[in-house]
DNA sequence: ATCTCCCGCCATATG
DNA sequence: CATATGGCGGGAGAT
């Protein structure tokens, strides 16, 4: 019917019976609240209850559950009966069920209290949504726009359907790093100055005829449409959650948040962000009720948001009058402990060059679809990652040099300036760079024949794929296991790695950021993928991880690693199959550009998508290694096809050669976590390190630490040394041994920090969070960021920011500038 | 009037 | 097919 109104508020007067059989009650029409008129009616039984709710404490109301988990609800229903009675009589009057009542804020932190802030990782709380919306009393649709946004931030994270488990702020720093670092490599902050930059000048010529840069240089940023960034932990279990390119409240959130992360006064406004948010997909169209709708959404998300304490609401006022704005008054993103240090002892340093975390360590699977058919679906997709990847060629190719714009950075790229650095707290950091890409490879067999026939075409496919198109072979050079499995799941507990989901487009760039070296060798594309500017990243990424192999290696506990691999793979089984599948769609693409070979080539390789950090790769790697090489070497041998952009890489075929190899082999034995690391968290580990760490002799967090440590130490060697990683490497890995044993130093120090980090986020009102809580002791590795990559743009690659005292920003980006405004900031 | 944003229809995804 | 999810936008409160 056309008419649908919104019910009106009046429906609230019985909530239940609205949820039990609101259909006929309500003509569609929405009613029009009545107006309070009479104090008693305003409120229902269940504003009454909610009442009584939010005003248990938390405590009580978990008590409660527990007593009355089943009846519960009935008890509540009668409880509330009660109430009403009683309370009829009374003065409700303040208690208007008002709209505010109902609101998403409210109800979140209904259902925050619901959960503790840290649960102890040994007993999971799980999250019944049934039982909550009952509980709550709200509609289920409500619920899924709280926990989309909590998903997020990986702070819980679905089961299966109805089920979710709670993880409450654990991975909450992790998650902010992550998503500070993809915030970067996406040039938000870029984004933001063009926009302002484009209503300055709208001001000017309200015609608005937009300046083509602008429109294009911002065109150019969209592209990491849909891509969700995961933490190991936290993967979507089941396959049943995965692929579904519907993540979009989720993706929106974790952009909105990755706004926040990136700005210098940590302000957003409503616009702004809607603008970026919109902008990334479609070119500026400016089209309003589309505006207006993504308004909507990030009033959902800012309420979740705000119910966690991580922003509030504030107004900016500028020439044109206030506007709705955020504030992030979450905890800050530690950059980094070591960057703490130095900024201490001179902040003068360096100036411009932004900071950025290191690499990323995330990897990614595709976001797409499983599924292969259907999935076509997001042709459009597809399309963009064919553009994006030859609008990456094309600049590579025309300049290398000049500061290209990642597109699709998102992942990978962080940019240039690695400089400062900081080795996080929490295995995140740890991670960076260090982790492998797995490639998924149907079957090793398939790989081999590959490596053997280096034509792509030879290959037979395998499997009876749904599609046509026969695999492509990966480029990898698979290993001789045959069970390759393919994705192994980063050993959650670590928390070290974590994992993106890709858009198709970003693949190429996943690859590339991911620790090259993963990689390829071979792969043309995806090192095109690269920017010019990450070149170098992708030596440094290499180099790490050949230093992680031999490291690696030397330790003992092949057994078990070995055993690993086999063990998850089942559950990724089904991974590998999507991505097989993923795979298969790439071809298409490739084909359609006819360039199959080096396309494909690159495609392929981003399915596998997971990284694995190489601590926990033992020895078995050297053996694998060895074996491997040949498959290495077949993918040496692709300079059939170079592509031309392999041209384009900076590192020279030796180097390639090196790293590449070892890689691979690396791989396959990556895969195969620590059999402690493995019983520990059996599935979705929650990555507190913490708890785990201090209680069990095993545990892998310990595991996760040397691993980190080694490579805090390895990282710089490699970088300094990219030419032959291997080597160098080779004598860190012994020292990396030695280090594992006194973990236990590590480990505490580890828990500490993460402890100290966590805590902020909740009580803590503060607005400044961020402060250095204390300057640990970092890990050794202070030197290493420092020179990690130079810029090869040269000095105005970086964008560089300045705060005034008064609250102006200016940002001086290499071309673009942006007049200065100012802002006043209200609180609320 | 503008800012917020609740409500719930309905397309999709999932099982 | 029945449900579970969740995109989306109308239009009702709050200011």
């Amino acid at each position: 019917r056309n008419v649908l109104k919104t019910p009106l508020k009046q429906a609230a007067t019985s909530q239940v019976v609205l949820t039990e059989r609101q259909p006929d009650c309500q003509p569609l029409t929405t009613p029009p609240k009545p107006k309070d008129t009479s104090p008693a009616e305003p409120w229902t039984p269940t504003s009454n209850l909610k009442m009584l709710i939010s005003a248990a404490s938390p405590e009580i109301r978990s008590r409660e559950q527990r007593k009355q988990l089943s009846n519960s609800s009935t008890e509540v229903l009668q409880a509330k009966h009660c109430l009403q009675e009683h309370l009829l009589g009374d003065e409700y009057e303040k208690s208007q069920p008002s709209r505010k009542e109902k609101s998403l804020g409210l109800l979140c932190h209904k259902f925050l209290a619901r959960y503790p802030d840290y649960p102890s990782p040994a007993q999971k709380s799980y999250i019944c949504l049934d039982e909550v919306t009952e509980e709550l009393h709200v509609e289920r649709r409500r619920i899924y726009d709280i926990v989309n946004v909590l998903e997020s931030l990986h702070m819980v994270s679905r089961l299966a359907r109805n089920r979710y488990v709670w993880h409450g702020r654990h991975n909450l720093p992790q998650t902010l790093q992550a998503l500070k670092k993809v915030g970067e490599e996406n040039k938000y902050i870029q984004q933001i100055q063009m926009i302002k930059k484009r209503e300055y000048e709208h001001e000017f010529d309200p015609d608005g005829e937009r300046s083509e840069e602008t429109a294009s240089s911002l065109g150019s940023s969209e592209q990491s449409e849909m891509s969700f960034v995961e933490l190991p932990g936290v993967e979507f279990r089941a396959a049943s959650v995965n692929g579904r390119k519907y993540k979009s409240l989720r993706v929106m959130s974790q952009k909105f948040v990755m706004l926040f992360l990136v700005s210098t006064p940590q302000i957003v406004s409503l616009e702004v962000a809607a603008k970026i948010l919109i902008g990334e997909d479609q070119l500026e169209d400016l089209d309003k009720s589309k505006f207006k709708t993504k308004i909507r959404r990030l009033y959902d998300i800012a309420n979740v948001l705000s119910s966690l304490k991580l922003i509030k609401k504030v107004h900016v006022t500028e020439e044109r009058g206030r506007k709705p704005a955020f504030k992030w008054t979450g905890p800050e993103v530690l950059p980094n402990i070591q960057d703490t240090k130095l900024e201490a002892t001179s902040t003068t340093c360096s100036p411009p060059v932004s900071e950025s975390v290191p690499s990323k360590e995330h990897c990614s699977k595709n976001l797409f679809p499983s599924k292969g058919k259907q999935n076509f679906t997001r042709h459009s997709s597809l399309i963009k990652l064919v553009k994006s990847i030859e609008n990456d060629r094309r600049k590579i190719q025309s300049a290398p040099t000049s500061p290209v714009k990642m597109s699709t950075s998102s992942l990978c790229a962080t940019e240039n300036n690695l400089s400062g650095h900081s080795f996080l707290p929490e295995g995140i950091k740890i991670c960076l760079g260090f982790f492998v890409c797995l490639f998924c490879l149907r079957t090793a067999e398939e790989m081999q024949m590959k490596c053997a026939l280096s034509s792509p075409e030879a290959v037979p496919k395998p499997e009876p794929p749904q599609q046509p198109p026969p695999s492509q072979p990966l480029g990898v050079c698979p290993a001789s296991h045959s069970s390759v499995s393919p994705v192994i799941l980063p050993h959650p507990h670590s928390g070290v790695s974590y994992a993106i989901y890709l858009h198709p487009s970003q693949a190429h760039t996943v690859t590339t950021y991911s620790p090259g070296f993963m990689l390829q060798p071979l792969p043309c594309a995806n090192v095109t993928g690269i920017k010019s500017n990450n070149s170098k990243v992708l030596n440094k990424i290499t180099t790490e991880e050949g230093d992680n192999q031999i490291a690696t290696a030397e330790p003992t506990k092949p057994l078990a690693a070995e055993e690993r691999p086999e063990m998850k793979s089942e559950t990724s089984s089904q991974r590998c199959l999507k991505r097989s599948q993923a795979l298969q769609e790439n071809n298409l693409i490739k084909r359609h550009r006819g360039d199959e070979e080096s396309l494909g080539t690159s495609l392929t390789f981003f399915p596998s998508g997971y990284l694995i950090p190489l601590t926990h790769c033992t020895h078995g790697t050297k053996a694998d290694c060895s074996n491997k090489e040949k498959a290495g070497m077949c993918s040496l041998q692709h300079p059939t096809y170079s592509s031309p952009i392999t041209g384009v890489i900076p590192m020279t075929a030796s180097e390639l050669k090196t790293v590449n190899i070892p890689a691979f082999h690396i791989t396959p034995l990556n895969i195969m976590l620590s059999p402690n690391s493995i019983a520990a968290a059996p599935v979705l580990g929650n990555s507190c390190l913490n708890s785990s760490t201090a209680s069990s002799v095993q545990n892998p967090s310990s595991s996760a630490l040397n691993f980190m440590l080694q490579h805090i130490g390895l990282i710089p060697a490699g970088v300094q040394v990219p030419a032959n990683p291997v080597l160098q490497h080779v004598p860190v890995s012994s020292q990396a041994e030695s280090t594992s044993h006194s973990s236990g130093n590590t480990s505490v120090q580890e828990g500490k920090v993460s402890t100290k980090t966590l805590r902020p986020g909740r009580g803590g009102s503060s607005g400044k969070v961020g402060e250095p809580s204390a300057p640990k002791e970092p890990q050794e590795p202070q030197a290493v960021t420092e020179s990690f990559f130079r810029t090869p743009g040269g000095p105005n690659s970086g964008s560089s920011l300045s705060t005034n005292s008064d609250g102006t920003e200016r940002i001086s980006q290499g071309t673009l500038y942006i007049p200065q405004r100012k802002l006043e900031v209200l609180e609320d």
